[in-house]
DNA sequence: AGGTAACCATACCGGTTAGTATACTGTCAG
DNA sequence: CTGACAGTATACTAACCGGTATGGTTACCT
């Protein structure tokens, strides 16, 4: 079952959460590499110090931006899903597209962490278990959902609605389809109709 | 109809040849914002002066990589259909995520465009153009084959089937999952199937 | 013979990179 | 009272960034 822990940034310090905060949005909007610590420090209105001090890299300070980007994802999700869709069913299933629409509405550059898998090559960056595990979340969403549905087996249809919330993400960011949702929804209906059939 | 036009590194002198293939390489294996002028020119045995002068900047230098790199993985797609499924059909509609399945056999950091959008903020950048271009020219490579394979309407088959290829490139990589070719093509094959009904 | 394109080598420019060092101020708890 | 913690401010390192400048050497073309 998909869980939510505490929020990442809880018992951080109040110049450790300005510099939380504006290393979350400088890293989306910007890129990794592009933004540097001196940038950080000056944009939460505190020092280079303060942001060695609580966090002891920027690797691991990107680590914590995706970290907290994760949970407040999977948080988004959850309570779309709640409040609009609580009794399991393939309208429930369908929701998540919607979740995915309504959450891009806010973020314009795509999937922070497809993006930021794209700049990290170092196999030890802290950051690559946080992105395989948003992976695997939204695998693991989909899959249960349907299997909830009552759809049987579950796990391919789970493996296939993946693929299509990833694409239309790629397809409405990079490809510059805005309606990529829309798409993304009546695929999804499609295969939901054929695997009931 | 997709085309493919000459080869962008055909007028190349020799210095600026193996520049454009050094510069390919380090891009797309270890980004462009973390890949520097220097780094290109000792690769390629030359030197910055010869790089400048040759390109004019590195922004156009990506830009050429991108265009270069499109056109060989259209060239390998319309290769790779030529060869296994020359006839209009189905099985040609198919046949092009197998040759994506064959083209990431070679390169495990995923979509070449992909990543590159994801470093680059700035609007007016060349490569823009040409990320865009690419996958443009998927969709429509989709669309045709689809219309060509008789369905009616072939548009929103195309979509569907781009929305899958690009999941699938995700999923391999970002995702981890060796075998996310595979769901791209029973994904595929039950859309086209559901079509045909 | 003279021009030109291609190339190599080196040095330089101002600015930025991640990360460390030093020194000082405030607050709060034992 | 004292020590620990959080913070500010500034300076520093050594390396790298994209881009430019200077100067010289081939080779080919007219």
């Amino acid at each position: 079952m998909p869980n939510v822990s505490d929020d990442v940034g809880a018992r951080l310090t109040p110049a450790g959460r300005r510099l939380l905060d504006a290393a979350s949005d400088l890293f989306y909007r910007r890129g990794i590499h592009a933004v540097g610590v001196d940038l950080i420090a000056d944009t939460a209105g505190t020092t280079k110090k303060t942001l060695y001090d609580r966090f002891g890299s920027k690797d691991a300070l990107v680590a914590l931006y995706l970290q907290r980007r994760a949970q407040r994802w999977q948080a988004f999700v959850l309570d779309h899903l709640a409040r609009n869709a609580p009794e399991p069913g393939l309208k429930r299933v369908l929701a998540v597209f919607d979740a995915l629409e309504a959450w891009m509405d806010h973020y314009d550059r795509g999937c922070g962490f497809v993006n930021a898998h794209a700049e990290i090559t170092d196999a030890d960056h802290p950051a690559l278990p946080v992105i395989r595990a948003e992976k695997h979340w939204v695998l693991d969403l989909y899959t249960q959902l349907v299997d909830e549905a009552g759809f049987e087996p579950a796990a391919p249809l789970g493996r296939q609605l993946t693929l299509v919330h990833e694409g239309a993400t790629v397809a409405r960011t990079v490809g510059g389809q805005p309606d990529a949702l829309d798409v993304a929804r009546s695929t999804a209906r499609t295969l939901l109709d054929r695997a009931a059939g």
